[in-house]
DNA sequence: CTGAAAGCGCTTACAG
DNA sequence: CTGAAAGCGCTTACAG
């Protein structure tokens, strides 16, 4: 592992320019307590630019102690289509702070080295719960301040969402379709939990849960095995719409009616969400609501930045988009 | 921007443990070249352990000349369902020699900031092509090699096995519905040119091209449009499989049969590409050829971080999953 | 206005 | 087997 490619110093660019590495850092960095002759101001200029200067950026954060680096860390059972929205807002938010976000995503158990070894973020945003240990391990092995997003309680406001709004059209009978995936079996588990609390506590009956698979095949028996346990009519909550659309076609394969025998709701409200038959109704993050917690989330990074205490971020909201599947 | 957290040096722990920082340091590294007696070894490692001691990355990074960090760098436009696994698998290969993957996602244009400034990659890959001025001076700022993934021979060939795919079941018009997401432009047009081009050599008239939009209302009167323009029987090359669910909706809301008036192809098979009406025809990479592809890319990173002088890597290779649509 | 010097935290020849 | 010392590249008081 040599490297001997003869890194390009200030020192170089001193040289070059007949002044001392001193004034090459105030002219580069534009010291505003320096006054510096435009002319010489600009031979050092011209010496870094001709030699492809770059200040080496460890050892500018080894002397500042700190570097303006965001780091958002994403478990893939986290990735879902609303991150693209998210991540674009946070960049462009920090930016304007001369900070710059990256991402982690993957699995955090495969490591023996940790990229904390190779990176030093200010802060670390964690999409995920604090109470995942494997997750709360990793993320503070980074020794910087951790901002939590997408806690626990998003998953069960969904699952609660999910039955009111089914329940308010008349459905007495509630199920759920789960995953397939095993990453996400913890999500899962919450989503359902909060389907299963409403249903208590509207005095509905405990919620029938079924596994349905994303291939086609797997989706029919799946579904099939569920009409045998739970007569229609019955209203389906979908961990999300993906798992929507396998029901969707598993129940057409059985020859069931969307919504008249079931009625079917999804979420995420991923682009395709429209273009299913039916389309699909679907849960969705309030949109206005976004914004406003990014705003919120990134003072908090920046106070997070600073060293100052972290409070509890407002946990994101949430609304049914209303479709024809229920 | 003051941050006195007080860090926990070696010294720190060479003090507490009554050692110098270069018997901390050799113990911490296990360096192979020390014999140190297992009880001062004992009392270091747990005076580490007791003071939470973390090697600040930075002077690591600074005394050593490089890192150990590999960057991908990913444009908005290149995000797309099938990098889950691309991204798994590079992770767990570089994992294994020792490296860390972070991405960096986004709109290079937005930083006054340049990450480089906060990061050192050991090497970068880049998603695009080296022809895309902007993302090459981004890349090329980190000054760390860059190996290029995606580059556009894959956007014309997956054109060009389309229209293959169509011939030779005897489909003698080609349509092409292009995306509405304006980012992503240039592959759009690269797959078209790819299509345009296979249709030149088959004999074939021009194919027409049309933007299907997402929304459901959108894409039925784009698909009306088209279908003005251009009677049944044709068959239609889509971007992706997100376009070509638009696109069967358009066509079963116009009340066009598929496949029998009209065949539809979509490319990159995401998960719900096998749950539409009829299920979905697609474009895939061949998956061993991918992990081959992975491996010898790993392996180029590697000779990458060396300083050793990049070769073009061989492209991705790509199959039609047959479905129903066409 | 400019330069010599110190120091950030780490690793590793080198001397003992 | 252990420790004192040098040096990675940068920025910034400080002296002139």
């Amino acid at each position: 592992m040599t490297r001997e490619q003869g890194r390009i110093t200030s020192t170089d660019v001193a040289r070059a320019s007949g002044v001392s590495r001193a004034t090459v850092s105030y002219v580069l960095n534009n010291d505003p307590r320096q006054t510096i002759p435009p002319e010489t101001r600009e031979r050092v200029m011209q010496a870094a630019r001709e030699l492809g200067y770059r200040p080496f950026a460890p050892a500018r954060i080894l002397r500042a102690g700190y570097s303006r680096l965001v780091l958002a860390v994403l478990p893939f059972e986290q990735v879902d289509p609303s991150l693209a929205r998210v991540s674009r807002d946070l960049e462009v938010g920090l930016a304007r702070l001369e900070f710059s976000l990256i991402w982690y995503v993957g699995v955090p158990d495969v490591h023996e080295i940790h990229p904390s070894a190779n990176l030093t973020p200010a802060v670390v945003i964690a999409f995920g719960s604090p109470s995942d240990p494997e997750l709360a391990s990793f993320v503070n092995e980074f020794s910087a301040p951790v901002v939590w997003m997408r806690d626990h309680d998003r998953g069960k406001q969904i699952g609660r969402l999910q039955v009111d709004h089914l329940a308010e059209r008349g459905w007495q009978c509630i199920a759920f379709a789960a995953p397939e995936r095993t990453d996400v079996r913890g999500l899962a588990q919450l989503r359902l939990a909060g389907v299963a609390e409403r249903c208590t506590q509207l005095g509905l009956e405990a919620p029938a849960a079924k596994i349905v698979p994303l291939q086609r095949t797997g989706a029919r028996a799946a579904i099939g095995e569920l009409l045998a346990n739970i007569a229609p009519p019955f209203g389906l909550c979908c961990y999300n719409d993906e798992v929507a659309f396998a029901a969707l076609a598993g129940l057409a394969d059985n020859g069931i009616r969307v919504p008249d025998a079931v009625a079917v709701i999804g979420c995420d409200d991923i682009p395709l969400a429209q273009l299913s038959t039916p389309a699909l109704t679907t849960i969705a993050t309030i949109q206005e609501d976004m914004e406003r917690l990014l705003e919120a989330r990134i003072a908090h990074i920046l106070a997070a930045s600073r060293g100052e205490p972290l409070q509890d971020p407002a946990p994101e909201r949430v609304m049914v988009i209303l479709r024809e599947s229920a």
